[in-house]
DNA sequence: ATTCTGACA
DNA sequence: TGTCAGTA
């Protein structure tokens, strides 16, 4: 696909995505007019990209990051900054806690679904379909 | 119409 | 990041 219909599909703007790429993160191939072609792959990339940059990671760390993406990777570093460890170590740590009240939210609202499905249920089986006007 | 690179705020 | 220019 191209930088629009990824522009859409993933929310992140034309312009980030040709950022991303200047930064080595992400490296769509060219089409003969020159245009970037991004494969289906690129979309989960870029969503999570996108989480660790709001998370306040910077792009050049993120460089770091993208290889341990790949689940069984075996990764490899030899310089061991303290001060990078720490923030990442806090950075999971609050991901960790994001996730919990998540699924607490998920699982909340999962409930009250089901209650307003058995009420509705009950009642009529009236389903409403809304279309963009 | 859509994308590209470079550049400025 | 947004946006404008001048192209292909």
């Amino acid at each position: 696909m191209r930088i629009g219909e990824l522009e859409q599909r993933s929310g992140v703007p034309a312009r980030m995505l040709r950022y991303y790429e200047e930064q080595g993160l992400v490296t769509p191939r060219r089409l003969d007019n020159g245009y970037r072609e991004y494969d289906e792959y690129l979309v989960d990339r870029v969503a999570k990209i996108r989480g660790l940059i709001d998370s306040g990671i910077p792009t050049r760390i993120i460089g770091n990051i993208l290889p341990c993406l790949n689940q069984p990777q075996t990764v490899v570093v030899d310089d061991a900054d303290p001060e990078l460890l720490e923030i990442l170590r806090q950075e999971r740590d609050r991901m960790t806690h994001k996730i919990d009240v998540l699924s607490q939210n998920r699982d909340a609202i999962t409930r009250y679904v089901q209650a307003l499905e058995a009420a509705a249920g009950s009642k009529s089986s009236i389903v409403t379909e809304r279309q963009p006007a």
